[in-house]
DNA sequence: TGACTACTGTACCAATCAGTCAAGCGTTGA
DNA sequence: TCAACGCTTGACTGATTGGTACAGTAGTCA
């Protein structure tokens, strides 16, 4: 009865999904045996280290993914306005408007960060790296674009905690929208639009 | 052997740490017994229906301490913009500039969210509700007002998660700092003084 | 002094935890 | 056809989980 799920990288959406909807500790063996329909024997022969390599697994693809659909692009698209509103538009996508939570934000709030420390800071550095970047190719000056893509980082994590504290997908919603009107670069002055509308 | 314990609420401080440090489930009682400095015994007699009452108790001292500090000068004080910025400076100190994490937000992304989630709502909407009645004692509309309250919150939850991510208090000073200009008023005009600098 | 209440330590419970292991299965290559 | 390999199963272990029960001890009031 054997080669039931043909590769590894078959489980690890699975194991994302039960890593986000019960966190580190409260994934236990069982739930994430019923979630990849992976027996134990299965599980420690793909990952041998247990739960902390289906973890450090989880974050590479997920690492993967966010370099692949919204780091690159942010970087290297030739339109910076563009990528900029693909990355809110993908993020929003991602998260399903705040219902679905961010993994990395949050082991980075559990007891758990310091085992996954490194993971954790290499997504966040990257994300508002990859932001600046595209800040700065608007014509902003660099100071100005880090503070700017450090806030809007933390407004997407800060989104996602009170959209699911109110129950309430349109808190999300709202915060990506605002996020729209602060990112956006018209013409020479050095401020986004935002600045009269809020 | 009575009584090294006054008070009930003499634990309360220690089990709200080891709360935010280990989370709902990462708590054992193991862990709780040592935090508190309290037996079993003592625990269920204090907390009859375990780890679920001892958050509520927890929780509800969180409400009230912001009730007390945050949101009552917010929606009494007389001068709304000296208000804003000692919710903000209070709110920096109790977080430790990030290095404390939110009970009430690692609650909400947590799965125990349904256990707790009248409790966390009511958290989460008293700040938006205090803020905004500020905000519109200064002189702004109540729909500018309210996007930009819901804003803010969003912003701190997102500053804690980030700057413990980066391991950075200097993260969530500069969210903290950014949020004194944002939510500042001056004069006539419907905006913020933000909209230039940033 | 003597009851009564409030608190405490500890033994105990069934359930569940992460992790191990040997045996067995199906597939593959020779 | 058969051996080797990769995957799977499920029983098992020892530790730990949240929670209960209860005997006892200290303080308080009469």
């Amino acid at each position: 009865m054997a080669r039931m799920v043909a590769e590894r990288s078959d489980a690890i959406a699975s194991l994302a999904e039960v890593f986000r909807e019960h966190g580190y500790e409260g994934a236990s063996l069982a739930l994430i045996g019923k979630a990849t329909g992976l027996g134990k024997g299965s599980l420690y022969h793909f990952f041998p280290n247990g739960k902390e390599e289906m973890v450090r697994a989880v974050l590479a693809e997920i690492e993967q993914w966010f370099e692949d659909s919204v780091y690159s692009p942010l970087r290297d698209g030739d339109d910076a306005n563009a990528a900029i509103a693909t990355m809110l538009n993908e993020t929003a996508t991602y998260f399903r408007s705040g219902r679905r939570v961010c993994l990395v934000g949050a082991l980075a709030v559990a007891n758990t960060r310091d085992l996954f420390a490194q993971a954790i800071r290499r997504y966040f550095v990257a994300w508002v790296d990859a932001l600046q970047a595209a800040l700065v190719r608007q014509g902003r000056d660099a100071e100005q674009a880090r503070l700017l893509s450090e806030d809007a980082v933390l407004a997407i994590q800060g989104a996602i905690v009170l959209s699911r504290a109110l129950d309430d997908p349109a808190v999300f919603q709202r915060a990506i929208d605002q996020l729209h009107a602060r990112l956006a670069f018209n013409e020479g002055h050095g401020g986004g639009a935002s600045g009269s509308t809020l």
